[in-house]
DNA sequence: GATTGCTTCGATTTATAT
DNA sequence: ATATAAATCGAAGCAATC
């Protein structure tokens, strides 16, 4: 192999090597699963109606199929092909289907406590034992119940059913799969293309007499691993028709189903919780090794050590999240409009229209950032049109020199980061020499080198005071805090905080304001105005900052790790106030009875308890200046 | 030079879960 | 009572335009 190949492979954790040799994108599939959702979410291309319990779910006939064996039962049956609606057994429950179903998207579980149960039964309706078995395990781990009951007689007792019309028809109709038909799904190497890590996963021809389920039953009754795969494989949806209802019955719940004692936990984490996990959001779980029957759910395609390692790090909350998580925003889960869309582009230097595989924030292997715009504009011919990638000049290092770019905002190893170059002060040039020196001569030593007069500093500190005295793209410095500013005109509005003018009044509530932009967004609250929405949820917010922290919800993100007990947060705010749990702190102090407490709200709690304290708070009275009733009171 | 839009960041408040 | 999630709000930096 070429040397800049494998030494590529080795620095980018995005690419893998497979046995053929090929280079494998092992972060595409992740990529592709963001972008069908976003397609869900906007309802684009979407071909397929679900009603669920009078609730309805649009989605993609292609990840139905591929997640679910029963709708792999379904939508493989050649008579069942111009379906455009499919009504469920009505006894499904509907939220333990929108689980399941955002779990086909995001490979993200979000198991409620209140509705394990019935996500779990779904699963099995669904054939998606992987699922089921980890409800189960979440069901156990969290000692919810010593033995849960199954109710799965509140499905049909012999095979689930659904109901589907055609794009002409207005009623339902019932179909009736043969068991030819039934049996088509599951014939060998149907899927056989599908690569898991060695074991090639097809659709099994194994033949398991069915039985009818006899519920309810224990959680202890349900096979291990592989079990209900193999047991479902006798339990294909038969398809009953009807003059008017097409009834699909359901692949029964397994049969002769054999005790088994659940384990606990594996120490290899299986399924994989995250720290959130007590609050029941399971990201990328592993799936037990699946034998037949039924396609593997993308987050269980783990073609490659390296594919699980890149669908975990879509899953769990990265180091930079902030950068990529905004990129991810624009370009995955905010729903902007074509024009959006382009402005976005414009702006961030992506190119690509909403549809194009370019719009995917690139996690590929070459790894860019907004500062260097000539090689970034490289990369981006580069690596975004396939081309070649250029090495590092030394001839003992095949590293390549990229900087990084606005267009992708993914991670890479970097000459620079060997010689601690600063990615905005240093050219693709200086980088790549100054590997070259480093690797030529073997150096450990750190050298910081100045890109402007080629200057070297042995402190990154003295550095960065030379490029502030000599080098500053910031010419204009504040007298008072020495704050620099690239433009006349900021040092100027910086001026007006020190002098703390704020010439702005709000005419509502006399709220004052140092711009004329500030007073506009603070308008809003007045009139109500709430210009960013959720396409997701249909929220809306005063500033897209609001929606931007908002939509975390729906991607499932928690970018804010705690790092002495790992447990992640969604906000930071709300890590800051857990670090008190390990500090010890409790900066809130009522002082008439010298209690302390560790958040405001349990303070302003104690005071209209304990001593009648009445508070209006900023917020009460900026809603509604008229109404406050003793001013503004935040403590004793 | 003033203004604007976009953005990040920190702080606060409220609701909910444990 | 305590902890966490989510919404809310304002201040201010940045870059571009008027």
């Amino acid at each position: 192999m070429h040397r800049v190949s494998r030494k590529l492979l080795q620095d980018f954790d995005s690419m893998a090597m497979t046995a053929d040799g090929c280079i494998q994108f092992t972060r595409h599939a992740g990529d592709v699963l963001l972008n069908f959702n976003r397609l869900r979410s906007r309802n684009i291309l979407t071909d397929v109606a679900i009603q669920v319990d009078g609730q309805h779910f649009h989605a993609h006939k292609a990840i139905l199929v591929a997640c679910s064996g029963f709708f792999y039962s379904v939508f493989m049956d050649p008579k069942n092909a111009n379906l455009s609606a499919i009504g469920l057994d009505p006894k499904v429950d509907a939220k333990g289907f929108s689980i399941l179903l955002d779990f086909m998207y995001t490979s993200c579980l979000d198991l409620k406590d209140s509705l394990v149960q019935a996500t779990m039964n779904t699963a099995i309706y669904l054939q998606m034992e992987h699922v089921a078995d980890t409800c189960l395990r979440f069901i156990q781990s969290s000692h919810h119940i010593e033995e849960a009951q199954i109710c799965l007689s509140h499905l049909s007792d012999d095979v689930p059913t659904f109901r589907t019309f055609d794009d002409n028809e207005t009623n339902f109709r019932n179909i009736v799969p043969s068991p030819l038909q039934e049996c088509k799904g599951y014939t060998p190497n149907v899927f056989r293309g599908i690569n898991t890590s060695g074991s090639y996963h097809v659709y099994g021809d194994s033949q398991v007499p069915s039985a009818k389920l006899e519920g309810p039953y224990k959680i202890s009754d349900l096979p291990r691993e592989g079990a209900l795969s193999q047991q479902r494989c006798s339990q294909v949806p038969s398809v009953t028709h009807s003059e008017s209802t097409t009834m699909l019955s359901h692949p029964s719940f397994p049969t002769n189903i054999a005790k088994r004692s659940i384990s606990p936990m594996e120490d290899d984490g299986c399924p994989r919780l995250s720290p959130g996990f007590s609050k029941g959001v399971i990201c990328s779980p592993q799936s037990p090794l699946r034998s037949d029957c039924q396609p593997n759910s993308p987050t269980e395609s783990n073609s490659s050590r390296n594919a699980a390692l890149g669908l975990r790090q879509l899953s769990e909350c990265s180091k930079d999240t902030k950068a990529r998580n905004w990129k991810k925003y624009k370009l995955i889960v905010m729903n902007q409009t074509p024009d959006e869309n382009n402005k976005e582009s414009r702006e961030g230097g992506t190119e690509s229209t909403p549809m194009s595989p370019m719009l995917s924030p690139c996690r590929s292997a070459a790894t860019c950032e907004a500062q260097g715009e000539e090689a970034a504009d490289e990369h981006r011919e580069e690596i975004h049109t396939g081309q070649s990638m250029e090495s590092c000049s030394s001839s003992t290092c095949s590293s390549i020199s990229y900087r990084r770019c606005s267009s992708c905002g993914c991670d890479s190893p970097q000459c620079m980061d060997i010689g601690h170059l600063s990615p905005d002060s240093y050219s693709r040039e200086d980088t790549t020499k100054l590997h070259s020196e480093y690797s030529s001569s073997g150096s450990e030593s750190n050298i910081y080198f100045c890109n402007g007069c080629d200057s070297k500093f042995p402190e990154e500190d003295s550095l960065k005071e030379h490029m502030a005295q000599v080098h500053s793209d910031k010419p204009y410095k504040c007298d008072c805090c020495q704050a620099a500013f690239r433009y006349k005109g900021n040092l100027a509005s910086h001026k007006t905080v020190h002098t703390g003018a704020k010439p702005y009044h709000c005419n509502i509530c006399g709220a004052q304001f140092n711009r004329p932009a500030n007073l506009k967004t603070h308008t809003r609250i007045h009139s109500g105005e709430k210009p960013y929405k959720c396409e997701t949820c249909g929220s809306r917010f005063v500033q897209v900052a609001h929606l931007r922290a908002h939509v975390l919800i729906h991607t499932g993100e928690k970018p804010y790790p705690c790092e002495i007990c790992g447990t992640h947060f969604r906000h930071l705010q709300t890590l800051k106030s857990h670090m008190r749990i390990h500090t010890g702190e409790k900066p809130y102090h009522c002082e008439k009875c010298d209690l302390h407490f560790r958040h405001k709200s349990q303070l302003r709690l104690h005071l209209r308890q304990k001593h009648g304290a009445v508070t209006n708070t900023k917020a009460q009275y900026r809603r509604n200046p008229s109404n406050i009733i003793t001013g503004h009171v935040d403590s004793c």
